[in-house]
DNA sequence: TTTGACCTTGTAGTGTACTTTAGGGTTTAT
DNA sequence: ATAAACCCTAAAGTACACTACAAGGTCAAA
C-alpha cells in the first residue's frame, strides 16, 4: 500500500503542499500521524475535507467561517439547521455585496455619461465630480449632480 | 491667518491624520512645506485632492489606480478620454465582480434548498455537496447535483 | 551510489490600506 | 507655568490567505 503523503493529498485536492500545511497550522485539518522519518501520513478522508475547504472558499467563506462549518460537521450535537443558518447568513452577505456593487456601478455610469471624452483633463467633469460630491450613509460617494459637474468644468478650479 | 495644519486638512476631508501622512508617503499628495517647527502646512487645494481620493476609493478604485488618475489630472498632455477609459475599465471590473457574486449567490441558494434543516449534521447535504462537486473554469465551486447530494447523504463517506 | 524528487522545520515576505506604538517636540489656553 | 492639545519620526502591527525561502533529512530509481 502506498502511504498518502502530503504531496499526494495536495495533488488530489488540487492545492499546494504549503497550503495543506498552512491549513493544518490553522486548525482546519487534524495533524496527521507521522512515519518514522517524520513524514505526514494522511487518512483518505482528508481529501474530502480539503475539497470542502476549497469549495467553501470559492463560494466566499473565509477560513474562519469554514473552521466553524467544519466544527459543526464534526460535532454530533450540531444540527443541520446550524449549517443552514451559516449558509443563509452568507447568502445575505453576498446579496449586500451585490447591491453595494450595483450602486457603485450606477454611480460610475453616471460619471461616465457626464464626460464627453474630448479635450485635455484640465476641466474633466469626472475629476471635478469626485472632488465635490458627498457621502451617503454607507460611506459611498455620490456626485452632487452630474450636469452641475459639467458646468463646473466650464469654470476653472474653485475651492473655497 | 490660520495655517492649514495636518489636523485641519484631515478634519476637512474627514480622514485620520495618520491617513493623510500615509497618502503623502504613498505619493498621493505632494509633501507640503513645513513651519520652522517642522509642522506640515497645506495649501487649500489639498482638501479637494483628499476628497477626490476618498470618493474614488469608495467607488472601488485602489490607491494605485487613484495615483494614476491623479497623475492624469495633473498632466497637461493627458486627455479626458484617458480618465474616461480608466473609469470604463472600472465599470467592467465591477460588472465582473457582480456577475461572479451572482453566480455564487445562486449556488448558495441551491445548496440551501437541498437541506431541510432537520436533524443532526452527520448527514448534512450541504457538507456532502461541498466535499464532492467540481470547479468551473473560473475556479468557483459547482455542486454536482443537488438531489444526488441528498442521496449521497444516505451513504457514509466514500472516497476512492 | 548518486541523483533527483520528495519530505521536514521555522521564519519571512506578499499585497492592500491603513492603524498603532514609542518616544519625543511645540503651541495654546488657563 | 503648566497642562492639554497638537505636531513629528520610524517602525511595527493588523487582517487575510497564502507563498517563498533556507537549510536540511529521506526515499526511489538508474
Amino acid at each position: 500500500m502506498k502511504p498518502l503523503t502530503i504531496g499526494k493529498v495536495a495533488k488530489a485536492a488540487d492545492l499546494g503542499i504549503e497550503t495543506v500545511r498552512f491549513y493544518e497550522k490553522e486548525g482546519l485539518i487534524d495533524p496527521p500521524k507521522r512515519t518514522s522519518a517524520n513524514y505526514r501520513i494522511y487518512p483518505e478522508q482528508v481529501v474530502a475535507r480539503l475539497r470542502f475547504i476549497k469549495h467553501a472558499k470559492s463560494l466566499g467563506f473565509t477560513l474562519k467561517e469554514i473552521r466553524e462549518l467544519l466544527s459543526l460537521s464534526q460535532n454530533p450535537q450540531a444540527q443541520k439547521s446550524d449549517v443552514k443558518a451559516q449558509l443563509e447568513a452568507k447568502i445575505i452577505d453576498i446579496r449586500k455585496k451585490i447591491s453595494h456593487l450595483q450602486k457603485i456601478q450606477s454611480i460610475l455610469e453616471t460619471l461616465d455619461d457626464c464626460c464627453d471624452g474630448q479635450g485635455p483633463t484640465e476641466e474633466c467633469p469626472i475629476i471635478k465630480a469626485l472632488e465635490g460630491g458627498h457621502e451617503t450613509a454607507d460611506g459611498t460617494f455620490c456626485p452632487d449632480d452630474c450636469s452641475s459637474a459639467q458646468k463646473a468644468s466650464d469654470k476653472t478650479t474653485t475651492v473655497e
